[in-house]
DNA sequence: CTTCAGGAATGAAGTAGATTAGGAAAAGAA
DNA sequence: TTCTTTTCCTAATCTACTTCATTCCTGAAG
């Protein structure tokens, strides 16, 4: 499947698509190619688009005071990423978003994404739904991180995306469920123990 | 003003809309009063409606397996409030909502929304923004819990939301910002009295 | 006025998870 | 291959925060 096709079958989804709708949606997107450790969006620079995933994985992250870094979202294969805060309040932006591998990723700057949503009615309700479980995707995680242990979250995580929780560092995956490695690392190998 | 005219105002605030736009949007919405301690929202029950507040306020929260409350979000004037995750996906629910004073709400059901939104244009449009800033506004509470001490949580929260900070009790901002109410007590505490 | 319930304060003891510091593997790069 | 960098592991110590237990406070209801 190339991209176009794969971004209009992604697209139907969430709301359905003339095939000539289809074509005009995926004209919105440019294709660009990212080198692992390649940044596409960093601090202070307003984020002028949003990035769907057709291969590859990235990272978005935050530095704290003392230098930690805190990773806010992870994008594999038919996932987007960006510093949404900056995407959409055309602000400038807090995060870096890296490439954790060579991507391929397809670009949907803020304003083809405006010019979509005016042409067409269709775009705008899959834009408001992509938001929606957005919404309801970022409820779960904070419900998650009031409710749960370090050691319940990684649970919880590796079974509802068992393909990131290996594809990604460690450090990773710990800064994102909001521990530090080294006690990722105990969790991790008390599971495997338990042989009794 | 009337809960018409205030409803009218906030859309207003997100998109353009002609006199006879404002009174169509403001149909859809029935006014319901709820007393104290009264609950909108229950487990189990799918969420059939979002609801603005037009004034008191509301909690939503979840209960853990030890039976601690944990609080998902606060509601006060000019607030939206719901179970999301149930609301979208018309699941059932796994929040309470409950009201923390008499208040006065305007209650919009899922159908009336989809209505306004197949309508025109521009409630939808409404609707998308309104997830975005959703989206936003999680997204920092998300990173919030990832880089800040419970006090820096605390002091961010005061600074940005000083009417809610003294309006709901405190077991209530506590377990908001995923602390205990204890620990939130000991903060206040030490804030006031450095006056040497 | 009491009585009672919801909420807040305080302090002692316990613990989940962080920090620090060491080194061992993987995995690239040369 | 060898060198370098990145990632992961182990274990001891430390601390931010929880738990538990008790007392205090306030306002509303009788």
């Amino acid at each position: 499947m190339n991209p176009q096709e794969i971004i209009i079958n992604y697209a139907r989804k969430l709301v359905p698509l003339t095939d000539e709708e289809g074509e005009q949606f995926a004209a919105a997107f440019k294709e660009q190619r990212v080198k692992k450790r390649q940044f596409i969006i960093q601090p202070d620079f307003t984020a002028k688009s949003r990035y769907f995933v057709l291969n590859g994985s990235l990272r978005a992250y935050v530095i704290g005071e003392e230098g930690q870094d805190h990773t806010i979202q992870l994008a594999v294969e038919e996932w987007w990423i960006s510093d949404y805060n900056s995407y959409i309040f055309q602000q400038p932006a807090r995060m870096f978003v890296i490439a954790m591998e060579d991507s391929l990723l397809l670009q949907l700057t803020h304003e083809q994404e405006s010019r979509l949503k005016d042409e067409n009615h269709k775009f705008e309700t899959f834009f408001r739904m992509l938001a929606e479980r957005s919404v309801a995707f970022m409820q779960r995680r904070i419900i998650s991180s009031l409710t749960q242990s370090a050691e319940e979250r990684y649970e919880l995580f590796v079974e509802k995306y068992p393909a990131m929780a290996y594809r990604f560092p460690q450090y990773v995956i710990a800064s994102y469920l909001g521990m530090t490695t080294e006690f990722l690392s105990k969790i991790r190998n008390q599971r495997v123990k338990p042989k009794s």
